[in-house]
DNA sequence: GATGAATGAGGCTTCATTCAT
DNA sequence: CATGAATGAAGCCTCATTCAT
């Protein structure tokens, strides 16, 4: 299993640095090779090339976050509460290495379309778990039964990116997890609202 | 004036046909002289350089809807129907140009910060415009005193944004247009909700 | 036509010089471009690539002595006279151009196999001439009705062939044309010998 | 002495198999050492380098059938004969080693010049095998005097090498050794030629 | 104003070889 | 003897931009 050698992961933090400080575009092979202290050819030996170490990236961060909000929300019973942890978890995920931020949220976005496809591809476990939570919400009563699922899931998902993009952008001149409450706040009156 | 030369635009038309066809990575000046009908160095008599043709794409299509709704939107009274003329409009103006919408949602996105920082420039006015929808809101006491603008601003943009984009990467398997009153009445439960 | 462009023959001039003084495998696009007195990128406006150059010089040099020996042909009668023409134009051809004769009897035959197919295809002019003289020469009762031709072309070629390489590969301490008669003289015999 | 240990023929024979399937330039070192079910720093240990490999390889094989020509061919006595059985020897020899015969006729010649130069030397021997049957034939009468033995040397050769070729591209679409005879014909008629 | 031929910098990837175990 | 993970040099090609006509 290639994930557990040393080597696969140091190479993945490498490249989050080197991206995040050069931008995608300035993020060469040699640049990420010596960030992680190998040669230009030990890269190949842990991924296929360029294009899968920055997919391998994004499936090792967001995929470990993923599973551990998975894991974590049936923890707390109601929507609302599961809602609050997923936007908390996701805020405090992305506040506490601004890096990874960087590179999730301004530089991957700059890649092709073949690569954000697949980037997609481990967002949609993501966009499920906001599914579940809304379809549980629906069956409690908290939320009213008409409620599009897949429009509210985009109002959720596209809020929260849109403000860690903000912070991003505004170079986190405020703390990102504050905001949790109220965005939890908009987002569960924005699905609560009772039917048309 | 250059813009008022006939060529201009059709530099700049011909661009959003080049790059919705060919995706960003392989929107080359040469293919987009050819489709313009003009030599290579032609384009450089009206623009800086190639991401002066990127920013002038943007500036002139999102600018010139901006503008629209901007007039428009004073027509009607209240936040809601300005927040639903503003979804309306936006939904419309991208279905109305599939090219368009593939390109500032899905290809100019892969552009590289330094343009999408100028792209942001352009969108300023367009938050300014939901800004004021929701200033306006809270001063006829459709919104609560305490609603975060900034917070509110994102969900709104954000929402429209995902929304666009995700009718966009499905092939507009659907009417946009229609998804209109339900996204407006989610986001006007979202920000209506009465205070923590 | 890119071949009347002086720049198309001033490069794959530019590559038989350098393929023959540096070798096949270190005739690199850019020492083409430098010899050649063009920019690298130059050459990709005449070439598809560096692999289209190598066919390109083969199928010019090679091609139009295979034109002037086939209308040359012509000219004298017998099976006998056109074998001797063949032969004496080969040498004296590749013998007035030692670094063609190099390069396509050393180098150009350690290019990969797809390459040298595309060689051989345009090498099958040069042998249907061969079958011609041979097909003429049993017609006229000069060699016996029941000569293999596809052998005796195989003698023929494989004997040129293997001269010339051998005076290459002695650096041209003899000179090639003065072996025409002696070969012909061979192959003649060889060709013409009663029936088994 | 490296030869006799059992994985310097395991890795000659690997190579020959690997080259035959690959072709020259995909023969990676690993891959040979894949097939002969060795590490790749094992080949290391039985040869000096990877064109090491390559020279011993046409040493051992080329090496092998030249002597056992060399002896067998003093059982007969014409020049007649031996020139037959050196035609019928090689090619039953690689007519039952189509591996070998893919590996030496067309995928070794695209090595580069100085590997050429080394088999050359290995060929020697056999060129040397040939000007002895020519000069017997001299001695013995069968051929004039005033024979050319190079050019006579470098058709026997070119004639063979080139009969074999063409057999190895057409996919041995018809039996190799049966074409010994007509081959043995034209060349005794070419060499035989009262002179000129 | 318009053309389009020419420019030339810059990076991903392969693979023979080494050497610590 | 044997292993195989690690090394790192080296080149083809693209394409935004220029400038002589």
């Amino acid at each position: 299993m290639k994930r557990n050698k040393p080597k696969y992961m140091q190479i993945i933090d490498a490249a989050v640095i080197v991206i995040a400080e050069n931008g995608y575009h300035n993020a060469q092979v040699s640049k990420i090779a010596k960030q992680a202290g190998v040669a230009d050819g030990t890269i190949y030996l842990y991924f296929k090339n360029k294009e899968d170490v920055l997919i391998s990236l994004f499936q090792e961060k967001m995929g470990q976050f993923i599973e551990k909000v998975q894991e974590e929300i049936v923890e707390v019973n109601t929507a609302s509460e599961r809602l609050y942890m997923l936007i908390d978890k996701h805020f405090s995920f992305l506040a506490s290495d601004y890096s990874l931020a960087v590179v999730t949220q301004l530089e991957l976005r700059q890649s092709n379309k073949e690569l954000r496809l697949k980037i997609n591809d481990v967002l949609k476990d993501y966009l499920t778990v906001i599914d579940t939570i809304l379809q549980k919400g629906i069956e409690t009563g908290e939320f009213p039964e008409n409620l599009d699922i897949r429009l509210a899931r985009q109002m959720i998902f596209g809020t929260i990116d849109e403000t860690v993009t903000t912070w991003v952008m505004n170079d986190q001149r405020y703390e990102l997890s504050e905001l949790s409450k109220k965005v939890h706040y908009l987002l569960m009156n924005g699905c609560s609202g009772s039917p048309l």
